[in-house]
DNA sequence: TTTTTCATATGACAAATGTCACTTTTTTAT
DNA sequence: ATAAAAAAGTGACATTTGTCATATGAAAAA
């Protein structure tokens, strides 16, 4: 099984490598450092899964995930992160990720990775008993692709807790002509035609 | 590892032992063909990973799953499947399972298992990238436990899709003043308010 | 300084929504 | 067949909601 190793911490990265290749059957391709790199190193080596950290100096793995899933859709990318850290997790399953696991699952990397490139995928520990609960936080609703601004975003969390709008109005301390105003044209921007609907979207917009 | 197979047809469980059990490091402590039986045998074996079907004559694997975790919180179950049933997938999840692969991902069983050992959690082949939309469509919402009856579950998943009631009335061949009804009483059932807290309560409602 | 923009607010209006008290129809049970 | 229960419907009513045109004050830009 061929990989490629992104992690910012270059001796993490090293061990990994050293590591997973007494293995016997994981040969790593490639080491980067940066989401940057994994953009670049991804189609050079086409491994079978690409083993990413999250956080990173510069572009995220994320976002590299992002741009290589976008220009191979059947690009196997797990990601192996320090924390649990719930808004990553949610992030990286609604990029289509093939996995979440922790750094600290320390020999649970190996058949991880064996499990993903079968096609299957993984989640550490805690992460997937925690799934139910995150998802319905926050969906993968991307505020910042439309044109809505902060106080807007306000509102919107609000009408998706089910508040009125006397509701909101007090909440914020605006008349509630206002919050209708503002949810009036909340609607327009995203073409939808009422609270509902907008709660729906809140908890149902997955690209 | 340790591990007991429950598979209603008889021979898909022999034929899994005799599989597992070739690839070296795999011991099948117990074969059983029920929820029943599953429930029987979890506490006498104990086993690494409960490797399990879910649709079975009388009780299901879901309800076995659940019985087990519920005397013990760290067993680890791995349902094994034959079809990606939506609904199974997420109440699955709920129930706080291990996994749930597809009985087509063959070659995939065994390196599951070994992940699950680890501690972490597998999700088959299409199924984590459904996972998202999932969640969405159906929390862990249990409808029977409120007294809410086959129409009235209809009506709120049409509410939750954000249809107005001349919509539902329309695609339920009813009158509008009976969906208004309809939801007035489901409203009161759920002390709810309004017809956005039926969605948000429905995308939410995770126990 | 003047103009423009932005956030906030009003009032009026139509449509949708939720509630209630009843009625009618259909199904089920006795 | 008759009574009882469940399902579907009606009409009236008060709110809530979404839309629109327009107004005000403050901040930013010219």
């Amino acid at each position: 099984m061929n990989i490629v190793i992104i992690d910012d911490d270059k001796l993490v990265a090293v061990s990994l490598k050293t590591i997973l290749e007494s293995t016997g059957n994981i040969n790593v391709l490639a080491i980067g450092s940066s989401g940057e790199e994994a953009v670049e190193l991804y189609p050079v080596h086409k491994p079978d899964v690409m083993l990413m950290d999250i956080r990173m100096k510069g572009m995220s793995g994320l976002e590299a995930g992002e741009k290589i899933l976008a220009s191979d859709r059947s690009a196997k990318i797990l990601y192996l992160t320090t924390f649990s850290d719930d808004e990553y997790i949610v992030k990286a399953l609604c990029i289509g990720a093939k996995g979440y696991i922790l750094k600290q699952d320390f020999e649970g990397i190996a058949p991880a990775l064996e499990t993903v490139m079968k096609g299957q995928s993984v989640f550490g520990g805690q992460v997937a008993s925690k799934l139910p609960e995150l998802m319905q936080n926050k969906g993968c609703f991307d505020f910042e692709s439309y044109d809505i601004g902060d106080k807007e975003q306000e509102i919107i969390t609000l009408v998706a807790k089910g508040l009125s709008n006397k509701e909101i109005a007090s909440r914020l301390f605006l008349s509630e002509g206002t919050v209708r105003n503002y949810i009036s044209s909340i609607l327009e921007k995203l073409t939808l035609r009422d609270r509902t609907q907008l709660a729906v979207f809140y908890y149902t917009n997955i690209e």
